[in-house]
DNA sequence: CTCATTTCAGCAATACTGACATCC
DNA sequence: CGGATGTCAGTAATGCTGAAATGA
């Protein structure tokens, strides 16, 4: 679904622009992380069990902005792969405690070397400067919208 | 699949950003546009047909991003609402030639508006010089990523 | 009774694939 | 013949809803 031509009207307008922006960049970073049998929910629940662990299923996926109800899969699968473990919490029965293994943090490192890169292909065209002030502009846009 | 507390190291990095800020801003402008009844491929496709035509289907797609089987149904639809008109094409019997309407074009307008208005609530945040240089380096990135 | 957690079953919207008939 | 067009059927991936079972 890649624009060609796409219309002034549009092409001028920032809603227009972020999402094929986004659509570009996006699809980078999940085809270079498939090359690499990943997909970007793992690289986020590893990334952030690597910040605040032990954890809770429900936290987990708020925290990476994926459903709980999809998280369940989610987490097999890393279960599986060994890359998270899973223990039931003793302090509320209804919870998983969820935790890097050092094979996680292993693979953690991996695809975070494999997501910049690819960011860093897909934003080729601007230069370190701009690459912070688009973030910055960016994360004013995410965080300053809760209105 | 808002997401609240993301791990650092996607907070920080250009491709979650950008991926958050058009989930927002796409989203605001969608549910603006269902409002009035409409879609965003309809405000793309209008856009485009008042810019150049008359234009194939298969052309129109093309600029609107928009798969050509899916742009069947489209036409379709906005053929029905009268906002577009639909002939053979008598030089190249395989097309359409599609162009819009007085009421399309009226159309076109009122979602013209409807979109500028969402998108400033979205981006409100920012300053217009702030919107002008977010514009400028995202079409940096749509233009210049053909590798 | 309330609310949260894990889980599942299913739905809705989106993007895409593959095929076909038609025509340049 | 190769290639484009309009069309349809079907698929895949994604995000979401609703509900059940369990427990705080």
């Amino acid at each position: 679904m890649l624009t060609e031509d796409a219309p002034e009207r549009l092409r001028a307008q920032p809603a227009w622009l972020l999402a094929q922006a986004s659509r570009r960049v996006t699809r980078t970073v999940a085809d270079r992380l498939a090359g690499v049998g990943a997909h970007r929910t793992h690289h986020a629940a590893l990334a952030a069990l690597a910040e605040t662990s032990p954890c809770s299923q429900a936290s987990l996926a708020r925290r990476c902005g994926v459903d709980r109800s999809d998280m369940v899969a989610l987490v097999e699968r890393l279960t599986e792969d060994g890359h998270v473990a899973r223990e039931p919490d003793p302090d509320d029965r209804r919870r998983y405690r969820l935790s890097l293994t050092p094979a996680g943090e292993r693979r953690l490192r991996e695809l975070d070397a494999v997501v910049a890169a690819a960011q860093g292909d897909a934003l080729h065209p601007l230069s370190a400067a701009e690459r912070d002030w688009l973030a910055h502009l960016l994360t004013t846009v995410v965080h300053g919208s809760r209105r």
